[in-house]
DNA sequence: TTTAATAACATGGGAAATTATGGAAATCAA
DNA sequence: TTGATTTCCATAATTTCCCATGTTATTAAA
């Protein structure tokens, strides 16, 4: 399965349209079980994620996929109707257009404070719309944090996981 | 498996071109499951390599394996999000084309500082990309790193680690 | 073992398709 | 009707695809 790759700026017109990069449509494409060659792909953009001043796009597989993780918690519990309201109610659907766009609301684009121009960003199985600006200084936080601490050899170091555990089984 | 080996200087065009060593092709295309002969296979190049200014390519398969680490960790934790941001976000597809070559974007050229040469270097289960210049500098600096520190020889005897530690367990 | 033939490789240029984006017409809702 | 939204069309720039060529490596033949 493909995945969500690489960074991209696109404009956004006065109705607040804007192109999805190329790319990403192709993942878009795949994860949509209804989609077919001449169709026009559906996704989901989340707007509830909280701390974090974007929106998040997921293809409906890997939304799919959150939604039954979220399942699994127990009918009625507080965290399991948090989640919900999050990630459903807090959530869109949205169509790729014929020429590859998709229309950010007025809603979505004050919640993202998202005016003319914005930057998409892979993130694997889920994108992230940002409002360019704001994602600069996001990721001018996470180096500075990778830095300060001495982090960038321990962040990776996180991908022995794997092995640490053949070895002890 | 086979591994990425050797180094090797091919030209940049004015589009960005530029050819992939041959036998860095038989490893894309071992790494690729899609692919068989006549296929293009597909890579991935990693940009967001801190500290370090080159371009990196892993093979789908090698790609793959890192992500599925990165699965592990719980959605939308700092760590999690950050790798995604180093090797998602700060990464793209590439296709190599039916002449062998891939396009290197302006982007990808800017922040590797290519502009008509380009040299190849392989790192085992990934290669790199450098401006030549730039790769001289870097193996300058490792070969005093290792020359000052007189870890000549005992750079090889870490090698002995994974052995060493198999005995304690 | 030298020479000829063939295949594979690195590189250049142009044609064709795709992408991002703007605007106009058509549709819908109030 | 009128404002908003959606659909459709147009276009410039980019990217991809296809073909051509000189060069190197490999194989086959003498």
């Amino acid at each position: 399965m493909r995945r969500f790759r690489g960074e991209a700026g696109n404009k956004v017109d006065t109705k607040g349209r804007v192109s999805i990069p190329a790319p990403f449509r192709r993942v878009i494409e795949e994860g949509d079980p209804d989609w077919s060659v001449g169709l026009n792909p559906n996704f989901v953009i989340v707007y509830g994620r909280r701390n974090t001043k974007c929106l998040e796009g997921y293809s409906l597989k890997s939304m799919d996929d959150v939604d039954n993780l979220v399942s699994r918690l127990p009918r009625y519990s507080k965290d399991r109707e948090t989640l919900e309201r999050l990630l459903n109610a807090q959530s869109v659907y949205a169509q790729v257009d014929e020429n590859g766009r998709i229309v950010l609301s007025p809603k979505l684009r004050e919640i993202s404070n998202i005016t003319d121009k914005a930057t998409f960003v892979g993130m694997g199985d889920k994108f992230q719309i940002w409002e360019p600006d704001n994602y600069i200084q996001d990721m001018a936080l996470m180096n500075k944090r990778l830095s300060d601490n001495n982090l960038e050899e321990e962040i990776y170091s996180l991908l022995d996981y794997k092995e640490n555990n053949d070895r002890k089984i």
